[in-house]
DNA sequence: CGGAATCCCGTGTGATACTG
DNA sequence: CAGTATCACACGGGATTCCG
């Protein structure tokens, strides 16, 4: 059960922010201010942090441009880009059926309310 | 961005637990004390919110058998099922990149830790 | 057996200010 | 521009105890 491999997955995966860095990459290399307009409210200590953690695991790549202004660079490495597809599938299946899911929290809150 | 479908069901897959749930509910009806013996490192407290969250959303039923003593069965509803196979497809790129993703971060580190 | 209620702590996250 | 440093805090989650 430790060091499970599925485990620490979800666990990047549900850091809040993660999927959607690896999405904003997932059509070409940004830049640091570029993902941050991409995705509006996250902080800019959460999305450096984010994206930390996504080049230590290897699923993202860094380039430092020495030059005035300093310019980074980040791409999706091989592995990162191998992601996708099943990350597809994940989001397509929330894009389904979100409405479904938010129905079924608003009955079951109306009827504990009720009760 | 608010209320987002797709970071709102991330958000319930990132909760540490639930997918363990789903996984554990996707061959057969089980019991509370069954659930607790498949995820045996899962205190009572989280896999009541657990299920009580997945309840509320639509993706597991439960069945109270009023009996002594009491029986309570919970079991993956239609949609529940639906989120199986793009699930199994995350599940299968974490067992195939796991090696992977641990291999980088410990080199990450030591480099971190050199430099 | 299947919970609910309570207490408590670590840490993930945000806001703000500063730096090369 | 692309960060780092520091503070502050809410909240997830564990341990324990009690209930129908």
């Amino acid at each position: 059960m430790r060091g499970c491999p599925i485990r620490e997955t979800l666990e990047h995966l549900g850091s809040k922010w993660t999927v959607l860095v690896v999405i904003a990459l997932s059509r070409q290399t940004r830049r640091f201010s570029e993902l941050r307009r991409d995705i509006p409210d996250i902080s800019q200590r959460m999305l450096t942090q984010t994206l930390r953690d996504l080049e230590r695991v290897g699923l993202v790549e860094r380039e430092l441009h020495a030059a005035v202004p300093p310019r980074v660079d980040y791409r999706l490495s091989p592995m990162g880009m191998s992601l996708l597809p099943p990350l597809l599938g994940i989001i397509d299946w929330a894009t389904q059926n979100g409405g479904a899911m938010h129905g079924a929290r608003q009955r079951y809150d109306a009827a504990a309310e009720a009760g």
